[in-house]
DNA sequence: GTAATTGCAAATGTTTTGCATACTG
DNA sequence: CAGTATGCAAAACATTTGCAATTAC
């Protein structure tokens, strides 16, 4: 992360904490920093073990409140790719962007398409509501089968997820 | 549920068994004639406790092996809708929709948009794969707030989830 | 008959809660 | 110094697993 964005994600989250009366704990800049110090997806139990191995005295309970409050500041969001695991990224100054979940080998791929506007639009104004965020998945087959069957990703262990 | 669903989507089932060399239990298909008996969203603990009113005997292990494989014969469709939770609809001859959710009573709203397809269309091309199933949901603030700042809707004390 | 499926109960994994202690404003 | 926020442990909750009994084929 470069020094610019350490200091407006630092901003936008000083400011959401002044607005709403929350004080300015350590703990909370501690983790909007090693949430934007981390690319990808992660979850707090990922998130928890970051955070400890990087010297941090945090309890998994702070996390699940903090992680909430950054959500709401809008510096975070959140996802869940049909399991029951909540999944975060963190938000400031990244593209719009949506998932693709892989049925077979769970990896999860990203992509773009700015016409989800259009139907965000369509639903606010149909349903009289200003969306905050969306969430789009779509859970898909893989066209290249490996000769087992198998998707053609499935050798990488690691997932993206 | 109409005589004629109710023979349409038993077929199916019984396709899907025999295609995937399943055995037709009693349970399989008491399973489906109650979700599909319900409108609307439900739970595995819904259903459980759904189906103990109705006499039935089974076990939430046996519900969950169950809505697995309706979920695999396209005869259920799954959601999360932001918690925890997974939730589930009868998806045979049900029109495809969305779902928009308040972030103040959680009530969840459904609307339809054909440009989700299209969207679809360019994610499966541009990364080669079939899409089985998408989820759309967005997540917004009524525009339509009370005196104390609720949502109209939160005089509702039951929720469409 | 035999192997898949079931019900039940215990186990797992994630998130929430209760409470005493620490720290912000 | 008042009250919010924290860490820790226990509780709650949804889901999965292990296993003996049942049932489809």
């Amino acid at each position: 992360m470069t020094q610019e964005t350490k200091e407006a994600v630092e901003k936008i989250l000083i400011d959401y904490l002044e607005k709403n009366k929350h004080r300015k704990t350590s703990e909370r800049f501690a983790i909007l920093n090693e949430i934007y110090s981390y690319d990808g997806h992660f979850d707090i139990e990922g998130l928890y073990v970051m955070m400890k191995n990087m010297k941090y005295r945090v309890s998994r309970a702070t996390l699940y409140n903090n992680i909430e409050l950054l959500l709401d500041a809008g510096l975070v969001i959140k996802h869940q790719f049909g399991k029951n695991l909540a999944q975060f990224e963190k938000a400031y100054k990244f593209k719009q962007h949506d998932h693709l979940i892989c049925n077979d080998c769970e990896k999860v791929f990203e992509f773009c398409d700015p016409r989800i506007m259009q139907i965000q639009k369509m639903a606010e104004d149909m349903l009289n509501f200003d969306v905050s965020h969306h969430s789009l998945n779509f859970f898909a087959k893989c066209r290249v089968l490996k000769e087992n069957g198998i998707c053609e990703h499935k050798k990488n262990i690691e997932k993206t997820v």
